[in-house]
DNA sequence: TAAAATATTTGTCATAGACAAAAACTTCGC
DNA sequence: GCGAAGTTTTTGTCTATGACAAATATTTTA
């Protein structure tokens, strides 16, 4: 799964594409197995039907062989309710609400961030533009904030506040999550192409960026290469989910002094950790490990031999300590 | 999970990051549970249980609960297991064989098209650039041939071919996930720069691009949109993994006339198909739906009403197949 | 040799009970 | 009243075994 194995090239000539111009007409009730709605709504299947046992909902249909098929309306329910927990919710008292009483509880996340009204936020001039579905004009806007404010600031006042406000949009149900995936790709866009025309540093520490399985999400990694870039790290990325084991063999390879890794607030708390713990028994204890992501400001207990980044702020302050310690050593 | 909520920042300074320095030490037997080998292997946990019933083969360790625990040794057979089975071969032939035979069973995958030494492949040329581990030297080698061919031919000629022969390579064993993970990254570097310099089409048709959930690979999207932008079509990309409820919601809010699908050959023709079939009955008759990839030209029964699409080469026929038909309605 | 019929392999789904970690709630001491 | 400590509830994940249908392999038939 995790291995590229594209392949558009096929030998046939007549075969290279085809098309069937009639679209088969179906009945409109359309029935959804439970490994596609595990899919659809990220809730495993063993919770499904955990939640059909104990609170009575979802409560599929079942087809021919007593397997469970969920009618379109309780898949739409349960991925409203799977935002809410997003949100900090808790299954058992959303799960038998009905959809009109759980829109209303969308509005109850936290809203104090964007009505702090003394800052403008960057939220209340790009949010009108995602919801404009203006890629071509949000997009300029965001080159042009980066010109404006060069690529540090650019990462950190501008990408990353919005960043928090477009997650905290979704959760509140104001934005569709297409939405989110076009803004995500204007973002990735725009920092891609400036780190491209950013020198190629070769300054210690070396660094070997990516996320761990299950962290889909590059944007925290990219924003962590630009701030390191700015300050001349030299930055090595392998792209998002790579197995703690090929982490452990790449950072041998390439020689690397430091593991970046980047995490998003979609993954819990303690199985992150858990997996940076892992990491690190495994890692050559003469490689550093950085975790970066907000998510590390609410831990109480650090891990040993590893630094948690909760801020992209701190990174000049971590590698400019990291290299104080490694100065003399190295090369004094 | 689907929802980026990254937040790089935090409220208290003081907290921004920490260290703790000394790595503490733990017994080096590493036990993994049946969740973990889920994520690191690929198969799923009933998947997992059934073969250890019937085979006898992982045998995992039990902790106080009861619950398995997988030695390393194991996990490591599990992951060569799911190699192979990428390359074809079924697991009841496998699981009882030794490391060492899997390790032989490696080169019987297809090894014709690297050996056809009549053309220069692009792997021969490409293949020690990513064993070298150079990712600078890559990187410099395709722009090089970027610059040489043009977009079009770069895509088709070189990237395609590479990235069939990356996905053979990794099967045989000859590359490690980390090194197909940076080449990865390379090549969407590449790609990207490339796109944000060609020139912003607004010719019809209007696409939106994207994977269906389960598809993370970004590339045959990113080569896809290359060669529509060459044509001049009007590309919107949503990046990977957008769920069908919300590819119909986009199309019909960005009004596209065509939804472009990428599959690669992880995913397995059979759900691939179900997936689109299903996405064919959602989108509204009006807007088309182009599915590429390579895995469509072993298909044998085509899906009504969407266009299968199984090599690059083929766009610019789809391309002015569609303008022709479109042309009259529309302009005339 | 190709197609059709049969057999095997294989992944996924079902049931229901159990348990531990996290969260929420209660009590206690200051 | 407030924070720490203890108790209860909630919740996800795990266990076990049985079943079945789709995919693949094998044999039989034309």
């Amino acid at each position: 799964m995790s291995i590229m194995t594209v392949s558009f090239i096929c030998s046939e000539r007549s075969q290279l594409s085809k098309t069937i111009p009639a679209p088969k007409r179906t009945k409109p009730v359309l029935l959804t197995a439970i490994g596609r709605v595990e899919r659809e709504t990220g809730l495993a299947k063993d919770t499904l039907r955990v939640w059909e046992r104990r609170y009575g909902f979802p409560k599929p249909l079942r087809d021919g062989n007593g397997e469970r098929v969920y009618p379109p309306e309780q898949v739409e329910k349960l991925r409203v309710i799977r935002r809410l927990m997003d949100g900090g919710m808790r299954p058992g008292k959303l799960v038998n609400a009905t959809l009109a009483q759980l829109s209303e509880r969308f509005g109850a996340s936290r809203v104090e961030d964007s009505s702090r009204s003394g800052e403008p936020s960057p939220m209340t001039e790009y949010l009108p533009l995602i919801k404009a579905r203006e890629a071509g004009v949000l997009q300029r806007q965001l080159a042009h904030d980066l010109m404006r404010l060069g690529l540090q600031r650019f990462v950190v006042d501008v990408v990353a506040p919005l960043n928090v406000g477009v997650g905290e949009a979704w959760t509140r149900g104001e934005l569709e999550v297409y939405e989110e995936h076009l803004y995500s790709e204007q973002v990735q866009h725009v920092l891609r192409q400036a780190l491209a025309s950013a020198p190629r540093m070769t300054r210690a520490p070396r660094l070997l960026l990516t996320t761990l399985p299950g962290e889909q999400h590059q944007i925290g990694l990219l924003m962590a290469q630009a701030c390191l870039a700015v300050e001349g790290a030299e930055c090595l990325s392998l792209g998002p989910q790579t197995p703690a084991r090929d982490i452990v063999l790449a950072a041998r390879a390439h020689r690397v002094d430091v593991v970046g890794l980047s995490f998003s607030s979609a993954i819990r708390l303690r199985e992150a950790r858990a997996a940076v713990v892992d990491l690190r028994k495994h890692l050559d204890r003469s490689i550093g490990i950085w975790a970066g992501g907000g998510l590390w400001a609410g831990m109480k207990e650090p891990v040993a031999g590893v630094t948690m980044i909760a801020s992209l702020d701190a990174i000049p302050a971590v590698l400019s300590q990291w290299r104080e310690q490694h100065s003399k050593a190295v090369y004094a």
